[in-house]
DNA sequence: CCGCTAATGGTAACGTGTTTCATTATTTCT
DNA sequence: AGAAATAATGAAACACGTTACCATTAGCGG
């Protein structure tokens, strides 16, 4: 039988964390999207920002990065399997394939191994953050 | 001229620690591998561990990966640079070799960034795990 | 409206990892 | 072999991102 799914709500805050997220073409921090809707004017606690980006993530709404022990979010609404290419300086990315599914399972069988994920990002400097850092 | 490097001393610590490391062949926390210390009896503080594991990593004798907000180390004498594939339930780890270079900058230069680094780790179960999880 | 309960938000708690600083111990100097 | 200089240690305090708690608010079906 299917499972008793509790039903979800549609709450201003959820609306708020959601459009303010699709607007940010960089990944960003709960904290920072939390401070950017306070400057907005809205009042919603990080505790619900930090609430609603991982129900995102979760219903596969929202890419995750981590990077510097921070956990950092984008929109996505893409629903094929894929990485990115970050820019470390502003958080620009830009969606990228992922290396060669036959390769990697052919790597991994060759050792035993059965592969469940991988994670695989690339950093760089986007050509906005190459120019201003021009001295 | 040259920098003024600073010496180092050699203790007994340090010494427990990187023996301690290199007859681990699984990627071990911080937390883990000064458990197994004083579970052998040498008495080593947690701040030594985390700053000796640290200098080991600094210095290349020693590789990490991040899993689930959790540091973990692994000693390596392999100068080249290479990556994991890693049993996400006991943590042994195979060195496997990064995709093509050339494909990741080609891929980063089409989109104007020029790559900095990049983070790739395979994971999986190992054939022992897979067997034992069998019901 | 009413009642049920999902959702919120302030705050406390948590976990990993770093910093501080008094103490210890290794290296260097005489 | 002392003694002086100072790198290293270790216990505890701290930093910080994230989650848990729980009393309060508010969405939604009746
Ligand atoms: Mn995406
Ligand atoms: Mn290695
Ligand atoms: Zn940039
Ligand atoms: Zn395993």
């Amino acid at each position: 039988m299917a499972a008793p799914q509790k039903k979800t709500r549609s709450t201003a805050q959820k609306a708020l964390i959601r459009s303010a997220l699709e607007t940010e073409t960089r990944f960003v921090s709960a904290k920072q999207l939390h401070r950017r809707l306070e400057d907005e004017g809205a009042s919603v606690g990080l505790a619900t920002v930090y609430r609603q980006l991982n129900a995102l993530a979760r219903g596969g709404d929202a890419d995750t990065i981590t990077i510097a022990e921070t956990q950092l979010f984008r929109a996505c609404s893409q629903t094929e399997h894929h990485h990115h290419l970050v820019c470390e300086r502003c958080g620009t990315a830009v969606e990228i394939d992922p290396p060669s599914e036959d390769w990697m399972r052919q790597v991994a069988a060759s050792n035993g191994f059965e592969i469940t994920h991988h994670v695989f990002e690339i950093f760089g400097l986007c050509a906005d953050c190459r120019a201003a850092a021009t001295d």
